[in-house]
DNA sequence: ACTTTACCGTACACTTGTGTATTGTCCTGT
DNA sequence: ACAGGACAATACACAAGTGTACGGTAAAGT
């Protein structure tokens, strides 16, 4: 829809693959998938169509490669915050709940590419199995965050996975642009009160 | 993508306009709002053009046409369900939950136009406003509910926003072709057992 | 029977998008 | 200086999509 701002005119006058890529990945946060035309990049970059042949052979191969980058970025991401463990248990919990709300900037940028990709998602098989991939890795994340604090392997099993819902159901509904700290605000003070400070330890004990 | 399967060929040789809208209906949830094209309905519908541009003057007015349908439509599911109130507040919040849990048939269908409805969201902001609406009216449902249980006002509201979240979350992640009936057994139970049965009674008791 | 109306087919003009082939122009190494 | 490679412009062919104008047809009204 909305296109051409001309993003990111490099200083330097000849493009990398990555710059398209990036370019790629500003037109789907924009418009989704469907929205990643080569006129419309070459435009956004101020050059022709003759340099993006240059650099890909192919329309799908501007898409394969953005996909591989996500997801290798995704993996990056994943394992940065599994070698980054605090050692107070509701500590560490708390981070990653602050990671996976932070939404102002790139990450806006992220949470809008990750939607876009599911919406590709269900029309290709390849990538839902890559986002079922990246779905589980994440699930598995938290799974073992809460394990530390219940102990009990089917309730952290159960927590994380509302846990994570949750998570991605706020970047669907209920955060226009309106209203993005509210929302945030609201479902940490929800998560943490409801799901971790009462399931702090096992049986649960009524310390209140 | 993949289109053109010929559905309803109605016996009435001639077409209605609601047969256009359920086509275009299917073809977005078959591959979004991009995959509406006139051509491709026609063909599905085995006319041609000729006959879309009886009926609608535009492309738009299709899609704003099908828009204003799903709007009557879920506002009209809502009243329906305010006005079926069961009496025993916990079996009424397990009633909604299993209806909002049901994906089996045209529930999928619908659950996956509304997700393409929410991509849209994501570039038109007059789709935005009708979602936060629709957002908004079922939050409010949950709340209604969630109040009989607890009678605390705040905690009613986090916990229909938790619940309603998750619900959106499982219908995005985690819930692949191959295992809908998992997953949905799996909310189903943690919503049950973390969210309904820990709060039945207020101040929360330890009656374990 | 004759006309009207509702619906559809056909043909055309236009736009947007991909892909290819060829040529042009820097920038760098030697 | 100049040769080669990296990158970009140009021009073309082609496909798919929208919209418009107009002609055809079958069923229903009168």
């Amino acid at each position: 829809m909305t296109v051409a701002k001309k993003r990111k005119p490099p200083e330097s006058p000849r493009l990398s693959r990555d710059d398209w890529l990036d370019a790629a990945f500003q037109a789907v946060v924009e418009g989704g998938f469907d929205n990643v035309r080569v006129l419309t990049l070459a435009t956004a970059l101020a050059v022709t169509r003759g340099s993006f042949y240059w650099h890909f052979v192919d329309h799908a191969e501007l898409i394969a490669a953005l996909l591989a980058r996500w997801r290798e970025r995704e993996l990056a991401a994943n394992h940065s915050v599994e070698s980054h463990t605090v050692d107070d248990p509701q500590q560490d919990l708390q981070v990653v709940l602050e990671a996976a709300l932070a939404h102002g900037g790139a990450e806006l940028e992220n949470m809008r590419f990750e939607l876009a990709l599911r919406g590709l998602g269900r029309r290709d098989a390849k990538v839902a199995k890559m986002l079922a991939e990246v779905d589980q890795l994440r699930l598995r994340l938290f799974e073992g965050k809460f394990l530390r604090l219940t102990n009990d392997a089917r309730s952290a099993a159960d927590l994380a996975a509302l846990f994570y819902l949750a998570i991605v159901g706020s970047n669907q509904a209920l955060s226009r642009p309106s209203s993005p700290p509210q929302v945030k605000e609201y479902l940490r003070s929800i998560i943490t009160d409801y799901l971790i400070r009462r399931h702090a330890v096992v049986p649960a004990p009524c310390n209140q």
